[in-house]
RNA sequence: GCGGGCGUGGCGAAAUGGUAGACGCAAGGGACUUAAACUCCCUCGGGUGCAAACCCAUGCCGGUUCGAGUCCGGCCGCCCGCACCA
């Protein structure tokens, strides 16, 4: 084989010289072909079981999850993303010794599948198990460090069935109960509609104005846990603050009081009114008493009143969503009941049913103080009602409209009737309720925003509640031997509404209390109660019984979580409550009541979208690889480019991973996620940038194979600068994993090649650097991290080899550049050693011809050395 | 409407309160090539200036500080969530 020495060599430089150096390039340095390496790794890792998660005692493990995907049945490059953060954590740890649990699943219930099976026919198992199929093939080619022998779906019945043994256990244990609330009704269609499907107040398919409609539903009791959920959020050290301030404006506690005002002019049985306010020292400032449609009172005067009947229907026209209901119009109407105010009983409120109010909050019932309140404000204007303010700015004028401080801020108070007159909105409040309190009426009362977490669904695809109705025993939970509960396979989707209601058989049953013939529950449980516990379940997923001790001990909880910040509120919320109640049954440790240690929310993977429109003008939109040069491909139509939003089909703004990995391979896809933007934050997906981390890598393989076939003899300094520079990118990547901040480890590794690739090191040295460079990109580009590991004579698996520890003594420099400034602003530097005193930097600094000139012989008002850093002198 | 977040060159970004723009993309120039591709080298926030230098600049307005992209207050814009989308 011919010595690369040879090949520049003027004597080599014959008229054939460039056919021969192809052949010979050909031969010693095989180009970057992912195309052939990544699935050979791959089937490699396989074979070897490298990924398979075993319960080693003598191991420290650790417990990587990303939140499981729906099955669409394309994945996206939002998935690439997420599970690419995963698996560099997940390979990182590998390397650092930990016994790694890495599993996939599926959430595999849910409407998508439902609503296909209404458009196209066939049935949602068959398209969520094809979807399933499909998606996994899509993933597998990215070389994920994935144990999929874990793998399982939620609608599995080994899976669901296992959720309805602990409905039971729940159901026991006094954690799930049944009581009436609204839902989307859609009057033609004669079904309920989720939110997603009420649009601008209509059903989806109908068109028909939706109502709200009462039925009687299963919950579970989170709000017995609301004061836990939030005090535990503070021991959530790892979690994203924003997301601990989500939650817990979410859990929503609230200090105030509960007092009856007494009703006059009320239907029989109404003696008092019990209202909930969270600013008694505004008492004397209320002018009106509000209660909610959904009010008992409110629904005692429809039955015998019809303008109020129509009132009340009226306010019930339109979705369930709390952005409905506080962004519409605010309607009242005077009932014409009063109540008399309890500090003064000859001074009387009118009572109006207000839409605002929700009954779902306090107890539905509100007094009103239109001067600090900015939707009493809006109310009383509206329906010329007293605005009697309580308190004043310590300063400056009244506003012209509502005056609402902050509760922290001193005010003073013209009609207070407790407390001192110059206090803070807090401390009126306690005074208030103290006042009241030995006044003999009303309680101060801690309260929560959170309600209870309704799980029923009137659908077909989700887990059956395993509960029987019998006329004699009324509602009885399943046996357990009965479990799973499966869903009938023969179903139709040809008309709205469950299937399961007009199933001809299905609901035919005996009740498991007296054996008497019963009819079995048709609702099915909210999705989120499926992925409430998959993690849990992922460390037994085959067990007979939820979850297995022995398992759930070693493995739980999980160390680093990874998902959308979408999920910010409910799923993490309803997890956190369902460990607990899973702990309370036995079904975990206590040790799992906060399943997840660490949380990291990443941001979504953005593209351009590009616009033609039709000759009606309406907007047309392009798939990216259709448009070259600002133009449509086949057309050659000029596009209107709009800037960057997260991917979606309808805009055709989509990039589809597998003609990425066809094109680049898995490892530039992966590389490209992990690179530019920092993982909290949005990325914008570019065909530019996907070609650029292919060249990166590409160029990475050729000084590879350029440092294999090197025999250039060592270079002690070359060899020490270049043995430093891989050092510190050990320190720097090493910590860059650590703090999720996967774009600087890219970046660090960009300079690392740069180093390598200018080094005038020794042949040995740079084969060092090299090796410790692929497993510093390992959890990046695994593959190409193994070629490179193999081609330079590593041994086994560069993923199951150690991770390399920065040598300190490396890390250190001799000397620091401190820049001078003066006033502030950079006029100069000087170099010195690293330990200089103060006193001799200072002489240094005043010796400095910048200094010197700037102080024109007088004295600095200030000398600031902040050592090792800057200094700054002051005129 | 309510709650939360984000905003830095042409673009993605970096910066324990301490040199604003590391690293990458795009662009421009050059080397290599018959030519191109590949690869390699150089320049690259804006302005004034022959130059040395200096001024402006982290969405906008103000404040704290020797020093603010970073901390505080107020605005503007965009994004996420709002309990039956997952």
């Amino acid at each position: 084989m011919a010595k690369r020495r040879g090949w520049s060599g003027p004597d080599r430089r014959c008229q054939c010289s460039k056919r021969a150096q192809f052949f010979r390039m050909r031969a010693k340095m095989s180009r970057y072909a992912p195309s052939e390496t990544e699935p050979k790794w791959q089937a490699a890792w396989d074979e070897a079981g490298v990924f398979t998660a075993k319960r080693d005692p003598a191991r420290e493990k650790y417990y990587v999850l990303e939140m499981f995907p729906y099955p669409s049945g394309r994945i996206h490059m939002g998935h690439v993303r997420n599970y690419t953060m995963g698996d560099v954590v997940a390979r990182y740890k590998m390397s650092c010794g930990f016994s790694v649990l890495h599993p996939m699943g599926w959430d595999a219930f849910g409407m998508p599948a439902e609503n296909a099976a209404m458009e196209k026919g066939g049935h949602p198992k068959e398209w969520t198990y094809g979807n399933i199929a499909d998606m996994k093939a899509q993933m597998r080619p990215l070389g994920f460090s994935l144990d999929w022998t874990r793998e399982f779906a939620t609608c599995d019945p080994e899976y669901y069935g296992q959720q309805q043994a602990m409905f039971i256990d729940m159901l026991d244990a006094g954690l799930v109960y049944r009581k009436n609330a609204v839902v989307n009704w859609d009057p033609v269609d004669m079904t309920v509609l989720a939110n997603e499907q009420v649009i601008d107040g209509r059903g989806w398919r109908s068109g028909a104005l939706v109502e709200r409609k009462e039925l009687t539903q299963w919950f579970f009791k989170i709000s017995d846990y609301a004061g836990e959920l939030l005090e535990a959020l503070d021991g959530l050290k790892d979690w994203p603050e924003k997301v601990r301030l989500m939650q817990a404006n979410w859990i929503g506690q609230s200090r105030g009081l509960q007092f009856a005002f007494d009703l006059v002019g009320a239907p029989e049985g109404f003696d008092t009114l019990e209202v909930y306010t969270t600013r008694p020292d505004t008492l004397m400032g209320a002018s009106f008493a509000g209660i909610s449609p959904d009010h008992p009172l409110a629904k005692a005067l429809e039955a015998a009143n019809p303008e109020i009947a129509a009132f009340v229907a009226d306010c019930r026209k339109g979705g369930t969503t709390e952005e409905a209901i506080e962004t519409a119009e605010k309607l009242g109407l005077d009932t014409g009941i009063r109540v008399k105010h309890p500090l003064d009983p000859n001074w009387e409120l009118p009572v109006y049913i207000a839409n605002f109010i929700l009954m779902d909050y306090g107890t539905g019932a509100i007094f009103g103080c239109p001067a600090h309140d900015a939707r009493d404000f809006e109310f009383a204007t509206k329906y010329a009602l007293p605005i009697t303010p309580v308190f004043e700015p310590l300063e400056g004028d009244y506003p012209a409209a509502e005056f609402v401080p902050l509760k922290s801020e001193k005010v003073r108070y013209v009609k207070g009737f407790a407390g001192g007159e110059v206090q803070t909105g807090e401390e009126g409040v306690a005074a208030a309720i103290t006042e009241c309190e030995s006044r003999g009426f009303g309680q101060g009362v801690t309260k929560y925003r959170l309600r209870d977490w309704g799980l029923s669904r009137q659908r077909y695809w989700g887990c059956p509640i395993p509960v029987v109705h019998c006329a004699a025993c009324g509602v009885v939970p399943e046996r357990k031997e009965n479990l799973p509960v499966r869903l009938p396979d023969d179903v139709s989707f040809d008309k709205p509404g469950n299937p399961l209601d007009r199933h001809p058989t299905w609901r035919d049953c005996t009740c498991p209390s007296c054996g008497a013939p019963a009819k079995r529950e048709t609702d099915t449980m909210d999705t989120f109660v499926d992925s409430s516990w998959y993690y849990a379940r992922f460390t037994s997923p085959r067990a007979e019984t939820p979850t297995v001790a022995e398992e759930v001990d070693y493995w739980m909880n999980v160390d680093q979580y990874i998902g959308g910040i979408e999920h910010a509120i409910l799923h993490l919320l309803y997890s956190r409550f369902f460990a607990r109640a899973m702990a309370k049954t036995g079904h975990l440790p206590p040790k799992a009541v906060e399943p997840f240690n660490a949380l990291f929310t990443q941001g979504m993977v953005t593209h351009e979208i590009y616009m033609t429109r039709d000759a009606n003008g309406r907007p047309v939109y392009h798939l990216p690889e259709d448009i070259e040069d600002g133009k449509v491909k086949a057309t050659g139509e000029t596009v209107e480019i709009i800037p960057s939003a997260k991917m979606s089909k309808s805009k055709k703004n989509v990039v589809d991973p597998m003609n990425i990995i066809a094109d680049f391979g898995a490892d530039t896809a992966r590389w490209f996620v992990m690179s530019d933007s920092p993982p909290e934050r949005d990325v914008e997906w570019t065909a530019a940038g996907a070609e650029a981390a292919n060249k990166h890598l590409a160029r990475v393989w050729r000084i590879a194979t350029e440092i294999a076939e090197a025999d250039a003899p060592a270079n002690p300094a070359e060899d020490d600068a270049l043995i430093k520079a891989a050092h510190k990118a050990i320190d720097e990547v090493t910590r860059s994993i650590d703090g999720f901040a996967f774009n600087k480890a890219v970046a660090k590794l960009y300079e690392l090649t740069n180093t390598l690739s200018k080094s005038k090191a020794g042949a040995e040295a740079k084969r060092v650097a090299m090796k410790l460079m692929a497993q510093l990109m390992g959890p990046m580009v695994p593959h190409l991290a193994e070629d490179v590991w193999r081609l330079l004579g590593g041994e086994g698996f560069v993923v199951q080899a150690p991770w390399p520890k920065a040598d300190p003594a490396l890390l250190v420099e001799d000397t620091v550049m401190l820049p001078i400034q003066i006033n502030g602003k950079k006029r100069g530097e000087i170099t010195v050693p690293k330990d200089m005193p103060k006193d001799e930097v200072e002489k240094l600094v005043l010796a400095d011809e910048a200094v010197v000139k700037a102080l024109a012989g007088g004295q600095p008002k200030k000398l600031i050395v902040v050592p090792g850093r800057i200094v700054n002198v002051v005129i």
